[in-house]
DNA sequence: CCAGCGTGGTACGTTGCGTTACCATAACCT
DNA sequence: AGGTTATGGTAACGCAACGTACCACGCTGG
Protein backbone atom coordinates (compact mmCIF):
# COMPACT_ATOMS: atom_id res chain seq x y z
CA UNK A 1 0.00 0.00 0.00
CA UNK A 2 3.04 2.07 0.34
CA UNK A 3 3.43 2.63 -3.81
CA UNK A 4 -0.20 4.42 -4.34
CA UNK A 5 1.43 7.32 -2.88
CA UNK A 6 2.46 8.33 -6.41
CA UNK A 7 6.25 7.54 -6.30
CA UNK A 8 8.11 4.78 -4.22
CA UNK A 9 10.97 6.19 -2.31
CA UNK A 10 14.12 5.63 -3.71
CA UNK A 11 17.69 6.16 -3.60
CA UNK A 12 17.85 9.20 -4.88
CA UNK A 13 13.97 11.06 -5.04
CA UNK A 14 12.85 11.28 -8.53
CA UNK A 15 12.31 14.78 -8.65
CA UNK A 16 16.29 15.04 -7.35
CA UNK A 17 17.21 13.04 -10.20
CA UNK A 18 15.24 14.55 -13.19
CA UNK A 19 16.76 18.01 -11.64
CA UNK A 20 20.17 16.59 -11.89
CA UNK A 21 19.26 15.09 -15.28
CA UNK A 22 18.05 18.21 -16.55
CA UNK A 23 21.30 20.30 -14.99
CA UNK A 24 23.19 17.84 -17.12
CA UNK A 25 21.69 17.62 -20.20
CA UNK A 26 21.44 21.55 -20.23
CA UNK A 27 25.03 22.26 -20.13
CA UNK A 28 26.14 19.80 -22.89
CA UNK A 29 22.72 20.56 -25.35
CA UNK A 30 23.73 24.32 -24.74
CA UNK A 31 27.32 23.64 -25.75
CA UNK A 32 27.21 21.25 -28.17
CA UNK A 33 23.62 21.73 -29.89
CA UNK A 34 21.09 19.34 -30.34
CA UNK A 35 22.30 16.72 -32.74
CA UNK A 36 25.69 17.16 -32.08
CA UNK A 37 24.78 15.83 -28.29
CA UNK A 38 24.66 12.77 -27.35
CA UNK A 39 23.01 10.52 -24.86
CA UNK A 40 25.98 9.17 -23.72
CA UNK A 41 27.73 12.11 -23.16
CA UNK A 42 24.91 13.03 -20.56
CA UNK A 43 25.10 9.94 -18.95
CA UNK A 44 28.88 10.68 -18.90
CA UNK A 45 28.04 13.57 -16.74
CA UNK A 46 25.08 12.82 -14.59
CA UNK A 47 25.87 9.12 -14.01
CA UNK A 48 23.27 5.89 -13.93
CA UNK A 49 21.88 4.56 -16.80
CA UNK A 50 20.35 5.75 -19.99
CA UNK A 51 17.27 4.14 -19.17
CA UNK A 52 17.00 6.77 -16.29
CA UNK A 53 16.37 9.62 -18.59
CA UNK A 54 14.28 7.25 -21.13
CA UNK A 55 11.88 6.13 -18.25
CA UNK A 56 11.47 9.88 -17.50
CA UNK A 57 11.89 11.81 -20.68
CA UNK A 58 10.77 9.04 -23.22
CA UNK A 59 13.39 10.04 -25.95
CA UNK A 60 15.99 12.58 -26.95
CA UNK A 61 13.40 15.32 -27.86
CA UNK A 62 11.17 14.86 -24.78
CA UNK A 63 14.55 15.38 -22.85
CA UNK A 64 15.72 18.87 -24.96
CA UNK A 65 11.95 20.02 -24.87
CA UNK A 66 11.66 19.67 -20.96
CA UNK A 67 15.38 21.26 -20.83
CA UNK A 68 14.63 24.35 -22.38
CA UNK A 69 11.15 24.50 -20.99
CA UNK A 70 12.04 24.32 -17.58
CA UNK A 71 15.16 26.59 -18.02
CA UNK A 72 13.18 28.75 -19.99
CA UNK A 73 10.71 29.25 -17.26
CA UNK A 74 13.13 29.53 -14.36
CA UNK A 75 15.11 32.15 -16.04
CA UNK A 76 12.36 34.12 -16.97
CA UNK A 77 10.56 33.47 -13.63
CA UNK A 78 12.22 36.44 -12.05
CA UNK A 79 10.71 39.02 -14.80
CA UNK A 80 7.23 37.63 -14.45
CA UNK A 81 6.51 37.47 -10.76
CA UNK A 82 8.49 40.47 -9.52
CA UNK A 83 5.99 43.93 -10.20
CA UNK A 84 7.39 46.85 -11.77
CA UNK A 85 6.96 49.81 -9.72
CA UNK A 86 8.71 52.88 -10.36
CA UNK A 87 7.71 55.87 -9.20
CA UNK A 88 8.43 57.70 -12.18
CA UNK A 89 9.40 56.64 -16.06
CA UNK A 90 12.82 56.70 -15.40
CA UNK A 91 13.01 54.81 -12.25
CA UNK A 92 10.48 52.24 -13.76
CA UNK A 93 12.70 52.12 -16.98
CA UNK A 94 15.94 51.61 -15.64
CA UNK A 95 14.60 48.84 -13.13
CA UNK A 96 12.64 47.16 -15.91
CA UNK A 97 16.42 47.46 -17.94
CA UNK A 98 18.50 45.54 -15.12
CA UNK A 99 16.08 42.91 -14.60
CA UNK A 100 16.30 42.46 -18.41
CA UNK A 101 19.84 42.66 -18.63
CA UNK A 102 20.62 40.68 -15.87
CA UNK A 103 18.23 38.00 -17.57
CA UNK A 104 19.61 38.16 -20.89
CA UNK A 105 22.97 37.49 -19.43
CA UNK A 106 22.85 34.95 -17.63
CA UNK A 107 24.54 31.67 -18.63
CA UNK A 108 21.08 29.82 -18.67
CA UNK A 109 19.54 32.26 -20.71
CA UNK A 110 22.10 32.49 -23.31
CA UNK A 111 21.87 28.76 -23.63
CA UNK A 112 18.42 28.99 -24.28
CA UNK A 113 18.77 31.81 -26.35
CA UNK A 114 21.52 30.11 -29.02
CA UNK A 115 19.48 26.70 -29.03
CA UNK A 116 16.49 28.00 -29.44
CA UNK A 117 17.72 30.35 -32.26
CA UNK A 118 19.59 27.11 -33.75
CA UNK A 119 16.84 24.52 -33.41
CA UNK A 120 13.95 27.19 -34.77
CA UNK A 121 12.61 24.92 -37.79
CA UNK A 122 12.99 21.38 -36.04
CA UNK A 123 11.60 22.84 -32.74
CA UNK A 124 8.85 25.60 -34.03
CA UNK A 125 6.51 25.22 -30.94
CA UNK A 126 9.27 25.59 -28.53
CA UNK A 127 10.74 28.85 -30.64
CA UNK A 128 7.17 30.54 -30.24
CA UNK A 129 6.85 29.24 -26.43
CA UNK A 130 10.24 30.88 -25.30
CA UNK A 131 9.65 34.02 -27.41
CA UNK A 132 6.07 34.26 -25.86
CA UNK A 133 7.48 33.52 -22.25
CA UNK A 134 10.54 35.41 -22.38
CA UNK A 135 11.03 38.75 -24.78
CA UNK A 136 7.52 38.72 -26.30
CA UNK A 137 6.00 39.13 -22.32
CA UNK A 138 8.88 41.66 -21.65
CA UNK A 139 7.75 43.72 -24.60
CA UNK A 140 4.26 43.62 -24.14
CA UNK A 141 4.66 44.65 -20.41
CA UNK A 142 6.88 47.59 -21.22
CA UNK A 143 4.35 48.69 -23.96
CA UNK A 144 1.84 48.43 -21.31
CA UNK A 145 4.09 50.84 -19.48
CA UNK A 146 4.39 53.32 -22.41
CA UNK A 147 1.07 53.43 -22.96
CA UNK A 148 0.18 54.59 -19.50
CA UNK A 149 2.91 57.19 -19.84
CA UNK A 150 1.96 58.15 -22.90
CA UNK A 151 -1.84 58.63 -21.76
CA UNK A 152 -0.56 60.66 -18.72
CA UNK A 153 1.65 62.97 -21.79
CA UNK A 154 4.71 62.55 -20.08
CA UNK A 155 5.52 60.91 -23.79
CA UNK A 156 4.71 61.27 -26.99
CA UNK A 157 5.35 58.16 -29.44
CA UNK A 158 3.10 56.63 -31.95
CA UNK A 159 3.41 53.12 -31.70
CA UNK A 160 3.94 51.88 -28.20
CA UNK A 161 4.68 48.23 -29.34
CA UNK A 162 7.44 49.19 -31.69
CA UNK A 163 9.19 51.34 -29.06
CA UNK A 164 9.34 48.69 -26.50
CA UNK A 165 10.79 46.14 -29.07
CA UNK A 166 13.60 48.98 -29.62
CA UNK A 167 14.40 49.43 -26.13
CA UNK A 168 14.66 45.63 -25.34
CA UNK A 169 16.61 45.48 -28.51
CA UNK A 170 18.90 48.26 -27.27
CA UNK A 171 19.46 45.67 -24.06
CA UNK A 172 20.02 43.30 -26.24
CA UNK A 173 22.25 44.74 -28.43
CA UNK A 174 26.18 44.13 -29.53
CA UNK A 175 27.56 43.31 -26.11
CA UNK A 176 24.94 41.07 -25.79
CA UNK A 177 26.12 39.51 -29.11
CA UNK A 178 29.52 39.01 -28.10
CA UNK A 179 28.85 37.18 -24.77
CA UNK A 180 26.41 34.76 -26.57
CA UNK A 181 29.19 34.32 -29.60
CA UNK A 182 31.53 33.44 -26.78
CA UNK A 183 33.48 36.17 -28.18
CA UNK A 184 33.86 38.36 -24.37
CA UNK A 185 33.13 37.40 -20.85
CA UNK A 186 29.72 37.85 -18.82
CA UNK A 187 29.42 41.39 -17.78
CA UNK A 188 30.37 42.60 -14.77
CA UNK A 189 27.75 44.76 -12.23
CA UNK A 190 29.95 48.06 -13.51
CA UNK A 191 29.64 47.38 -16.91
CA UNK A 192 25.84 46.08 -16.68
CA UNK A 193 24.96 49.23 -15.17
CA UNK A 194 26.82 51.45 -17.66
CA UNK A 195 24.96 49.80 -20.46
CA UNK A 196 21.39 50.45 -18.67
CA UNK A 197 22.02 54.05 -17.78
CA UNK A 198 23.19 54.64 -21.61
CA UNK A 199 20.05 52.69 -22.58
CA UNK A 200 18.00 54.62 -20.65
CA UNK A 201 19.11 58.17 -20.99
CA UNK A 202 19.27 57.61 -24.56
CA UNK A 203 15.89 56.07 -24.76
CA UNK A 204 14.26 59.04 -22.90
CA UNK A 205 16.51 61.91 -24.31
CA UNK A 206 18.20 61.36 -26.90
CA UNK A 207 21.41 62.34 -28.36
CA UNK A 208 20.86 65.63 -29.82
CA UNK A 209 22.29 68.74 -28.20
CA UNK A 210 19.48 70.93 -28.79
CA UNK A 211 16.57 69.75 -27.10
CA UNK A 212 13.77 68.73 -29.38
CA UNK A 213 11.60 72.07 -30.90
CA UNK A 214 8.85 72.85 -28.73
CA UNK A 215 6.59 73.07 -31.89
CA UNK B 1 50.78 20.34 -71.24
CA UNK B 2 47.53 21.91 -71.56
CA UNK B 3 47.03 21.36 -67.80
CA UNK B 4 50.02 23.74 -66.79
CA UNK B 5 47.07 26.79 -67.16
CA UNK B 6 45.50 26.22 -63.61
CA UNK B 7 42.48 24.12 -64.13
CA UNK B 8 41.82 22.91 -67.20
CA UNK B 9 38.56 23.49 -68.77
CA UNK B 10 35.21 21.28 -67.05
CA UNK B 11 32.05 20.50 -68.30
CA UNK B 12 30.80 23.40 -65.72
CA UNK B 13 33.49 25.58 -64.75
CA UNK B 14 35.18 24.95 -61.85
CA UNK B 15 33.97 28.50 -60.40
CA UNK B 16 30.50 27.33 -61.25
CA UNK B 17 30.08 23.94 -59.92
CA UNK B 18 31.47 25.50 -56.67
CA UNK B 19 29.10 28.15 -56.59
CA UNK B 20 26.25 25.60 -57.05
CA UNK B 21 27.43 23.43 -54.23
CA UNK B 22 27.49 26.85 -52.08
CA UNK B 23 24.47 27.48 -52.67
CA UNK B 24 22.61 24.32 -52.08
CA UNK B 25 25.03 23.37 -48.90
CA UNK B 26 24.01 27.02 -47.35
CA UNK B 27 20.80 26.23 -47.86
CA UNK B 28 20.44 22.82 -45.94
CA UNK B 29 23.11 23.82 -42.97
CA UNK B 30 21.15 27.22 -42.53
CA UNK B 31 18.03 25.42 -42.43
CA UNK B 32 18.99 22.36 -40.32
CA UNK B 33 22.48 23.22 -38.42
CA UNK B 34 25.91 22.04 -38.63
CA UNK B 35 25.81 18.87 -37.26
CA UNK B 36 22.05 17.75 -38.84
CA UNK B 37 22.87 18.22 -42.30
CA UNK B 38 24.12 14.86 -44.09
CA UNK B 39 26.77 15.18 -46.75
CA UNK B 40 24.12 12.98 -48.68
CA UNK B 41 21.25 15.78 -48.22
CA UNK B 42 23.33 18.47 -50.14
CA UNK B 43 24.41 16.26 -52.77
CA UNK B 44 20.98 15.23 -53.25
CA UNK B 45 20.16 19.08 -53.54
CA UNK B 46 23.01 19.93 -55.97
CA UNK B 47 23.69 16.48 -57.80
CA UNK B 48 26.59 14.63 -58.91
CA UNK B 49 29.12 13.25 -56.65
CA UNK B 50 30.45 13.34 -53.40
CA UNK B 51 33.69 13.17 -55.03
CA UNK B 52 33.43 16.84 -55.78
CA UNK B 53 32.02 18.57 -52.54
CA UNK B 54 35.62 16.78 -51.25
CA UNK B 55 37.74 17.82 -53.77
CA UNK B 56 36.78 21.40 -53.69
CA UNK B 57 36.24 21.55 -49.99
CA UNK B 58 38.17 18.40 -47.72
CA UNK B 59 35.67 18.18 -45.55
CA UNK B 60 32.21 18.59 -43.82
CA UNK B 61 33.99 21.20 -41.85
CA UNK B 62 35.93 23.08 -44.57
CA UNK B 63 32.60 23.08 -46.63
CA UNK B 64 31.09 25.16 -43.94
CA UNK B 65 33.36 27.54 -43.12
CA UNK B 66 33.58 28.28 -46.50
CA UNK B 67 29.28 28.66 -46.76
CA UNK B 68 29.91 30.74 -43.48
CA UNK B 69 32.78 32.94 -44.81
CA UNK B 70 31.20 33.59 -48.39
CA UNK B 71 27.61 34.46 -47.07
CA UNK B 72 28.67 36.62 -44.94
CA UNK B 73 30.84 38.68 -46.87
CA UNK B 74 28.41 38.42 -49.97
CA UNK B 75 25.92 39.86 -47.55
CA UNK B 76 27.66 42.10 -46.07
CA UNK B 77 29.56 43.56 -48.65
CA UNK B 78 26.82 45.87 -49.29
CA UNK B 79 27.53 48.12 -45.88
CA UNK B 80 31.38 47.93 -46.76
CA UNK B 81 31.94 48.74 -49.52
CA UNK B 82 29.54 51.97 -49.79
CA UNK B 83 29.94 55.10 -48.32
CA UNK B 84 27.78 56.64 -45.94
CA UNK B 85 27.15 60.19 -46.70
CA UNK B 86 24.30 61.64 -45.43
CA UNK B 87 23.74 65.47 -45.30
CA UNK B 88 23.23 65.77 -41.80
CA UNK B 89 22.91 63.24 -39.14
CA UNK B 90 19.50 62.21 -39.31
CA UNK B 91 19.84 61.32 -42.72
CA UNK B 92 23.23 59.91 -42.61
CA UNK B 93 21.48 57.38 -39.92
CA UNK B 94 18.69 56.87 -41.51
CA UNK B 95 20.50 56.27 -44.56
CA UNK B 96 22.62 53.99 -42.31
CA UNK B 97 20.12 51.76 -40.70
CA UNK B 98 18.22 51.40 -43.85
CA UNK B 99 20.93 49.38 -45.32
CA UNK B 100 21.27 47.41 -42.06
CA UNK B 101 17.95 46.36 -41.57
CA UNK B 102 18.07 45.22 -45.49
CA UNK B 103 21.15 43.22 -44.66
CA UNK B 104 19.81 41.68 -41.46
CA UNK B 105 16.90 40.80 -42.75
CA UNK B 106 17.88 39.21 -45.63
CA UNK B 107 17.63 35.47 -45.16
CA UNK B 108 21.34 34.83 -46.27
CA UNK B 109 22.18 36.99 -43.48
CA UNK B 110 19.61 34.91 -41.15
CA UNK B 111 21.17 31.85 -41.98
CA UNK B 112 24.29 32.94 -41.39
CA UNK B 113 23.55 34.39 -38.25
CA UNK B 114 21.37 31.55 -36.60
CA UNK B 115 24.37 29.03 -37.60
CA UNK B 116 27.25 30.90 -36.30
CA UNK B 117 25.31 31.44 -32.92
CA UNK B 118 24.13 27.43 -32.44
CA UNK B 119 28.02 27.57 -33.53
CA UNK B 120 29.66 29.52 -31.58
CA UNK B 121 32.00 26.81 -29.36
CA UNK B 122 32.65 24.66 -32.20
CA UNK B 123 34.03 27.12 -34.36
CA UNK B 124 35.07 30.08 -32.81
CA UNK B 125 37.22 31.44 -35.27
CA UNK B 126 33.83 31.72 -37.78
CA UNK B 127 32.26 33.22 -35.22
CA UNK B 128 34.78 36.11 -34.15
CA UNK B 129 35.19 36.65 -38.11
CA UNK B 130 31.28 37.11 -38.42
CA UNK B 131 31.24 39.11 -35.64
CA UNK B 132 34.52 41.53 -36.60
CA UNK B 133 33.11 41.95 -40.28
CA UNK B 134 29.46 42.13 -39.90
CA UNK B 135 28.21 43.76 -36.03
CA UNK B 136 31.75 44.93 -35.05
CA UNK B 137 32.90 46.30 -38.27
CA UNK B 138 29.57 47.97 -38.27
CA UNK B 139 29.60 49.50 -35.00
CA UNK B 140 33.14 50.50 -35.54
CA UNK B 141 32.20 52.96 -38.20
CA UNK B 142 28.84 53.90 -36.80
CA UNK B 143 31.16 55.24 -33.56
CA UNK B 144 32.99 57.01 -35.94
CA UNK B 145 30.02 58.55 -37.64
CA UNK B 146 29.10 59.80 -34.20
CA UNK B 147 32.63 60.63 -32.57
CA UNK B 148 32.78 63.73 -35.62
CA UNK B 149 29.09 64.56 -34.65
CA UNK B 150 30.06 64.63 -30.72
CA UNK B 151 33.29 66.83 -31.78
CA UNK B 152 31.41 69.34 -34.09
CA UNK B 153 29.14 69.45 -31.03
CA UNK B 154 25.65 68.40 -32.17
CA UNK B 155 25.29 65.50 -29.62
CA UNK B 156 26.06 65.13 -26.10
CA UNK B 157 27.59 61.54 -25.31
CA UNK B 158 30.00 59.88 -23.21
CA UNK B 159 30.66 56.08 -25.01
CA UNK B 160 30.39 56.38 -28.66
CA UNK B 161 30.78 52.27 -28.65
CA UNK B 162 28.15 52.25 -26.29
CA UNK B 163 25.84 53.77 -27.99
CA UNK B 164 26.84 53.24 -31.17
CA UNK B 165 25.94 49.57 -30.08
CA UNK B 166 22.66 50.68 -28.74
CA UNK B 167 21.14 51.86 -32.40
CA UNK B 168 22.32 48.95 -33.87
CA UNK B 169 20.41 46.69 -31.27
CA UNK B 170 17.69 48.75 -31.59
CA UNK B 171 16.97 47.63 -35.41
CA UNK B 172 18.33 44.04 -34.65
CA UNK B 173 15.08 44.02 -31.95
CA UNK B 174 12.55 41.77 -31.02
CA UNK B 175 10.98 42.04 -34.72
CA UNK B 176 13.94 40.52 -35.44
CA UNK B 177 14.54 37.91 -33.36
CA UNK B 178 10.55 36.81 -34.46
CA UNK B 179 11.79 36.67 -38.18
CA UNK B 180 15.39 34.57 -37.32
CA UNK B 181 12.99 31.96 -34.30
CA UNK B 182 10.53 32.08 -37.95
CA UNK B 183 7.54 32.97 -36.11
CA UNK B 184 7.18 35.97 -37.90
CA UNK B 185 7.89 36.32 -42.13
CA UNK B 186 10.42 38.97 -43.32
CA UNK B 187 9.48 42.69 -43.33
CA UNK B 188 7.77 44.81 -46.06
CA UNK B 189 9.13 47.43 -47.01
CA UNK B 190 7.05 49.94 -45.36
CA UNK B 191 7.43 48.02 -42.16
CA UNK B 192 11.16 48.46 -42.28
CA UNK B 193 10.86 52.05 -43.18
CA UNK B 194 8.47 52.31 -40.04
CA UNK B 195 11.34 50.93 -38.05
CA UNK B 196 13.75 52.48 -39.60
CA UNK B 197 12.22 56.01 -38.47
CA UNK B 198 11.59 55.39 -35.32
CA UNK B 199 14.59 54.17 -34.37
CA UNK B 200 16.38 57.25 -35.85
CA UNK B 201 13.69 59.34 -34.18
CA UNK B 202 14.03 57.98 -30.69
CA UNK B 203 17.79 57.91 -30.75
CA UNK B 204 18.05 61.20 -31.47
CA UNK B 205 14.91 62.81 -29.71
CA UNK B 206 13.97 60.22 -27.04
CA UNK B 207 10.76 59.51 -25.94
CA UNK B 208 9.85 62.48 -23.56
CA UNK B 209 7.72 65.32 -24.10
CA UNK B 210 9.07 67.81 -22.62
CA UNK B 211 12.84 69.24 -24.47
CA UNK B 212 15.68 68.12 -22.04
CA UNK B 213 17.07 71.03 -19.92
CA UNK B 214 19.09 72.47 -21.09
CA UNK B 215 20.94 73.51 -18.16
C1' DC C 1 16.31 -12.41 7.28
C1' DC C 2 14.39 -12.87 2.66
C1' DA C 3 11.64 -11.58 -1.50
C1' DG C 4 11.05 -7.75 -4.82
C1' DC C 5 12.17 -3.92 -7.37
C1' DG C 6 14.55 0.06 -8.86
C1' DT C 7 19.28 1.24 -10.29
C1' DG C 8 24.14 1.17 -12.47
C1' DG C 9 26.84 -0.61 -15.88
C1' DT C 10 27.62 -2.76 -19.96
C1' DA C 11 26.69 -4.66 -24.23
C1' DC C 12 23.86 -5.05 -28.41
C1' DG C 13 20.94 -4.12 -32.88
C1' DT C 14 20.15 -1.01 -36.02
C1' DT C 15 20.53 3.05 -38.38
C1' DG C 16 22.69 6.94 -40.32
C1' DC C 17 26.71 9.51 -41.61
C1' DG C 18 31.62 11.05 -43.01
C1' DT C 19 34.88 9.60 -46.04
C1' DT C 20 37.06 6.79 -49.59
C1' DA C 21 37.17 3.63 -53.48
C1' DC C 22 35.60 1.81 -57.86
C1' DC C 23 33.74 1.88 -62.41
C1' DA C 24 31.10 3.71 -66.52
C1' DT C 25 30.71 7.77 -69.27
C1' DA C 26 31.13 12.09 -71.52
C1' DA C 27 33.96 15.95 -72.53
C1' DC C 28 38.58 18.09 -73.82
C1' DC C 29 43.30 18.29 -76.32
C1' DT C 30 46.42 17.08 -79.99
C1' DA D 1 39.65 10.22 -83.82
C1' DG D 2 41.67 8.49 -79.68
C1' DG D 3 43.48 8.80 -75.27
C1' DT D 4 43.17 11.22 -70.97
C1' DT D 5 40.72 13.16 -67.42
C1' DA D 6 37.15 14.81 -64.70
C1' DT D 7 32.47 13.67 -63.34
C1' DG D 8 28.16 10.79 -61.69
C1' DG D 9 26.59 7.05 -59.36
C1' DT D 10 26.96 3.40 -56.38
C1' DA D 11 28.93 0.90 -52.84
C1' DA D 12 31.84 -0.03 -49.04
C1' DC D 13 34.17 0.92 -44.57
C1' DG D 14 34.44 2.57 -39.98
C1' DC D 15 32.34 4.87 -36.50
C1' DA D 16 29.18 7.03 -33.62
C1' DA D 17 24.69 7.31 -31.68
C1' DC D 18 19.60 6.29 -30.48
C1' DG D 19 17.15 3.19 -28.11
C1' DT D 20 16.83 -1.51 -25.72
C1' DA D 21 18.11 -5.68 -23.18
C1' DC D 22 20.57 -8.17 -19.79
C1' DC D 23 22.63 -8.86 -15.34
C1' DA D 24 24.49 -7.99 -10.85
C1' DC D 25 23.86 -5.08 -6.75
C1' DG D 26 21.79 -2.72 -3.00
C1' DC D 27 17.84 -0.63 -1.00
C1' DT D 28 12.66 -1.20 0.39
C1' DG D 29 9.54 -3.59 3.24
C1' DG D 30 7.57 -7.19 5.82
Amino acid sequence: MNKDAGRPAKRLSSHERRSLILDAAATVFFEQGYSATSMDAIIERVGGSKRNIYNEFGSKEGLFTAIVSEAAESALRALTAEEIGGRNLRETLTEFAQKLIEIYMSPKLIGVYRVTMAEAFRFPDLAKAFYDRGPGRTALRLAEVLEDAKQRGEIEIDDCRIVADHFTGMLRDNIHLRVVLGLQPPLTVDEKKKVVDSAVAIFLDGILTQPKRPQ
